[in-house]
DNA sequence: ATTTTATGTCAGTGTTATTGACATATTTCA
DNA sequence: TGAAATATGTCAATAACACTGACATAAAAT
């Protein structure tokens, strides 16, 4: 310890404060999520950038690509960003052809955001590099753990989700499940 | 699962498939992270925003905090940032009492980052809500997956990791095992 | 003594996000 | 039918966070 020992003396009033923040079991596992997740968007971004296009841009024709027929709404509920925001990259994709908006059918207010082929084509160049990263990720001999690996880190990744969104999450993805059928 | 299990192992190219991307295992869990680490900054960022900071602070804060003692260049590394863009963030910080700087004693060239109780203070605020998502999280009931949740969860994510960089991660996370003993 | 390293700083730019206000078309409801 | 709610589009202004390239200083290494 050659560091000053700092108190915790935050406006928690638990007994045994440590130095550098107090440890839990949880810890390693906020750090791995970050570069975990630095390094998962690091893929796509440059395949992205040879097409003028950002993280921003993907998540939209992500999304769009596997729930063909989203609406304006939905999307907006999944991203959690502003209208405007979202029309920004949604008008690039469109001008640029990735993206087709069509009236809804039964409501003739909604836009329903279909890929083109075009769409389809980038959305599957970028999803295979995460995939890839991904099975590699599952394949990884898990010291420790047994063959559950690929089961229990989508059960860890899903009950990150915040409870009262976890329906939801399962509900769209129950979607894809069923279009696949 | 539902899915068609297209098992991808290893860097295969198929053509470009199906309509709506290529089915893969690993899809769900793209998607899953994606939702994961959207509400997993979500809650400090509710935190931060009382402060007047972001999460560019936040990442400087935690990882000062967690390793005292850090240069810059170290954090530069870690962060895959710019120095234009760490100084701006770290200069708040440290403006506002929340990090200090000292002259390395080895070599003089360096700032080593240490966290004042202030940031010390902060950054358990911080780490107290991801740690109780976290915490949650390996808790909830795994169904499929026996006891070794937490282990494949931290296992699959560090396998998310860069293998060049694999080692630097482990490293850097070594360097806590080893204060806090 | 020269070179390399660690850091700091300037000027300019780009992407992604925000808020608030307002407009239009369509559906729903009283 | 008329009023209200909904789905979407758009304007203007702003902020957070990142980038590049250039240049400066101090200290260490050769």
């Amino acid at each position: 310890m050659t560091f000053p020992a700092t108190q915790t003396a935050g406006s928690d009033a638990h007994g045994p404060a440590e130095t550098a923040s107090s440890q839990s079991p949880g810890d390693d596992l906020i750090e791995l999520l970050f570069f975990a997740y630095r390094d998962f968007v690091g893929d796509p971004d440059r395949i992205l950038a040879q097409y003028g296009f950002g993280r921003a841009h993907h998540r939209v024709l992500h999304f769009v690509d596997r729930y063909p027929g989203l609406t304006i709404a939905e999307l907006l509920d999944i991203l959690r960003i502003t209208k405007q925001s979202l029309n920004r990259v949604l008008k690039d994709l469109i001008e640029q052809d990735y993206i087709v908006q069509k009236t809804g059918t039964s409501d003739r207010r909604q836009r329903l955001l279909f890929c083109t082929d075009r769409g389809t084509a980038l959305a599957g160049d970028l999803i295979r590099v995460q995939t890839h990263r991904v099975t590699r990720a599952l394949a990884e001999p898990a010291p420790g753990a047994g063959e559950g690996g690929a089961l229990s880190a989508q059960n860890f990744l899903l009950a990150m989700i915040e409870p009262e969104e976890r329906a939801a999450v399962r509900r769209l993805m129950a979607r894809r499940a069923r279009s696949a059928a």
